[in-house]
DNA sequence: CCGTATCAACTACAGGTGTAGTACTACGCT
DNA sequence: AGCGTAGTACTACACCTGTAGTTGATACGG
């Protein structure tokens, strides 16, 4: 699964794959009513079924009950649907984000350059430790 | 339309609506297929049709021509797009989507400190300034 | 052994999206 | 006045998503 796309729901059932490791159909059903999102169970395991066809869980049996797990690991989504946000809104410009955060006022420029600073290094850095 | 989530394809439109103030569905069809995004041009038509059944775009008469505009600024969807996904991924902390940018290696402590200051100060004069 | 609860599989359906063809209409030119 | 061209409207269709019911198998309790 290359650069995955999720929609809200299907985020919302991985959250609950990502923090627990493993759930069953009834597990996330559970979970997710309690963050008042209250589906049929049938609902819950019909997207998971299609979560696996997808390729983004996997399952295993425990019993006769299915044990879904994530397939695709939290942080590679993260980046894959940030990335194409900010690459269409900040044209790749992380500091463009940063701004943004900031409220929608800009910062000004020796703040900006600021943060575009430490990003820069740390993108350096990280380089360094990976090659 | 409060909160609105484009698709993609649905962002390429606006983009070239943004970018122009105005267009036809003959030049954003033009448009789409300068950035490699071919298209019919009826396809385009369409697309712009259910924008304007959305309420994004609305559109006057240029003789017999519609021209486009749209109606919703682009920093209100990015803001509602960018909201979605960082209270999703970051809980609503913009300092962690800070260090997510630093390409996935986390900030010092200092540092972090130094972004969330920076970006607090800029909420509240930010405030101030709206009255 | 039989009923009952449990669980996955299959089916269904409406609404949205990506994609585009066909039909209709009006404008301008000859 | 008629024809081509340009441009919108209508229609179509496959696929995805959100949502859930029905069915069929299985295990457990009595």
């Amino acid at each position: 699964m290359t650069d995955p796309q999720l929609s809200e729901l299907q985020l919302a059932l991985m959250r609950v794959l990502w923090d627990r490791q493993e759930a069953t159909a009834a597990d996330v059903h559970e979970c997710l009513r309690e963050h008042d999102r209250a589906l049929a169970p049938t609902t819950v395991a019909t997207l998971l079924q299609r979560l696996e066809k997808r390729g983004l869980v996997s399952h295993s049996l425990r019993g006769r009950t299915f044990v879904y797990r994530a397939d695709v690991p939290e942080h590679e989504v993260r980046r894959s649907m940030l990335a194409k946000l900010t690459d269409f809104f900040f044209a790749g410009d992380p500091a463009a984000l940063v701004s943004h955060l900031t409220g929608g006022a800009r910062l000004d420029a020796n703040e900006l350059q600021e943060v575009r600073g430490m990003i820069a290094a740390r993108r350096e850095s990280d380089d360094d430790e990976r090659g």
